[in-house]
DNA sequence: AATGAATGAGGTTTCATTCAT
DNA sequence: GATGAATGAAACCTCATTCAT
């Protein structure tokens, strides 16, 4: 269950382990169903120790999701950067999440864990990478659009109920995806897209509620 | 604070008040950081009767979780019947659902409650209603298409895909909605309309997927 | 170590027990080095029940201090009030201390523990009684005097002064004589007036700081 | 917040350091409250090595009390040498502890620390000093006495009452005089000379307990 | 002369749950 | 039909102290 030779690591690499094992705990069982007991016997040394490099829980999940959060988005923005036009950007960034999932499924579980306890600092660091997912999704749907649309706040709140929406759907997918997992994916950005995007583009030409 | 006059109620009439309480304090702050001791004095009983009335804690937010489902699955339910075509029940469909939300938010917070464990009875439960939702949006994409083609795997898929997206959309736009709280349900349910059934239609007519 | 037949006891009688069998332990070996664990085993019960019946440690421990507190200042307040004359409320109410600790050193013992945790409320409500006891002190020295004086700025410093070295004085002796125990409280009481009284009187008499 | 330039001293010099920051520590937060942590990040070391000049908690703790301990004995014997006649011995002793506090706050705090656990080590060396103190008083005391008096038990146990009433009392004074701070260590000594002194002089004349 | 890495042992507190009446 | 009293089990966290270099 631990890796049995207790050996010493440099603070660096104690701390990598640390992340490794506590990344996959939590990934598997939820924030709140693994104890700090778990990830120091999992990695194979005591409480304290983990209470020294990261403080408290909070911090240790913390660490392990922004890890995730930090590749997840990189990958995306560079997905979304490379892309010729807003309409290709939103399918690149859809196939890099789809395909930043498959490499980690756990990062996935750790950055979208509904097991979150509400109101602590956790919850608020996690926001922080839903809302930049969120924004790429914006993005498209801004870019398609004539700037004196943008400004309207009639305008700013459709665009973000709209993006809002794709996030969501793509995490719903995402979720169902991975545990039946009985397609590639490339094939559930495919689906993903095809039922969001023409929304999207219909939003992007012209006004849509009366 | 509590239900004063403790006078002794007949089961039922005991039961239901109990459920309401429970109910309340469950969706305002959530399975896990809700306590047995703070329902009980909230109910104005003590704990034996609850466990004498619902076995334990997960039975008792099934309980509570259950009479929300049924009602917003009615709700819904009863909307897409009456409607006339396809395209109509599925807006039908999604109009019930916020309405739903805005009589009854609690309902809502409940079946849609993210702290729930894994791993659970209860989250167990509360999928089976997430399913009929889901199946809810299925129907809609379903009904526009040749009977030939709903045997296929590969369009099974699909549509559980597409409803999975669906109804992840629905979720986030509802959240999002009952948090900033500065739109009508009939706006928000029109916001999300107009980004996905752009998406279902194009599906609903064709392949997609080579 | 425990009451061994661990009944049920009322509310009551159980607050009452374990108020009495905490009170000796920290007694004897201070706040700090006294554990929930070892209360509980003392009492014949678990720590849970300590909880839920005294919040934490803390509030338990101050109810432990009220009750000596309370007792000691009414002993002493009931014996000056008795006494004829300002200076006989000065020997009646050393007396009445030095009699109270013979009768409970306990008492003593929770009320003036020196190692309590600086900042915390526990000793912010040790320091009521203490003052308490002070006011005492002061009483006697106030009360010899003329009045125009009293308001004197320079002779309320003063007062506080003298009242504040009289209470630290009994502390010491009543420390001593505990630990040593070759006299009677009554005895001890003679030595603690005859060392602080002529101070007092001279005080009373005139003004003493240029 | 630490010694930045840590360089290589002599042993001397380092233990000199690490006593500095020690016992500014202890004198502000009290022995319990401060941790070895904090000690050696203050003094801009390692732990290692603290244990490994002092051996452990306690005996720092008692390093750093005896350099004040030490300090203070000496400035109190120091003016009581220097006086005339017994009466001066006393107000100049008064005088010397009250003007040590006044120059070295922290020396006080760390020797008078209220918070030191019952029963150690440290206690048993802190009354060292303090014992020395009293036996100043009693010097006082026993000094306008006749000869023949001095030996009698009855005699001793008075003296020692006295010494400790005014060591209690010049504690307490010293304690409220620190904390209020609006007068001078003059003022203080005098207030505290006017309070206990003349029960000093009239037991020196004669036997008072019958 | 000094360090970075690591631990043993214990402390307070919480909570779902049951016993006995 | 309902209660007051009580518990088992575990969670998070801290701190003085040592090992290996």
């Amino acid at each position: 269950m631990a890796s049995s030779p207790r050996s010493r690591l440099s603070r660096e690499d104690r701390m990598e382990q640390m992340l490794d094992r506590a990344h996959n705990l939590f990934a598997e069982r939820g924030y709140a169903a693994v104890t700090m007991d778990e990830i120091a016997a999992e990695a194979g040394i005591t409480k304290p120790l983990i209470y020294n490099y990261f403080g408290n829980k909070e911090q240790l999940y913390i660490a392990c999701m922004e890890r995730s959060g930090d590749a997840l988005v990189e990958s995306i923005s560079g997905a979304v950067a490379d892309a010729e036009d807003p309409s290709a950007a939103f399918e690149a960034g859809v196939r890099a999440f789809f395909e930043f999932l498959d490499t980690d499924r756990d990062a996935w579980a750790v950055l979208f864990d509904e097991t979150l306890p509400h109101g602590g600092e956790v919850i608020e660091r996690v926001s922080v990478y839903r809302r930049q997912l969120r924004d790429f999704a914006a993005q498209s749907t801004l870019a398609g659009m004539p700037g004196k649309l943008r400004d309207r706040e009639s305008v700013r709140t459709e665009v973000e109920a709209a993006s809002t929406a794709v996030l969501g759907a793509a995490e719903a997918v995402a979720r169902w995806w991975l545990q039946t997992g009985s397609i590639t994916a490339s094939e559930a950005a495919d689906l993903l897209i095809a039922t969001v995007e023409p929304g999207l583009r219909s939003r992007a030409l012209g006004s849509s509620t009366p």
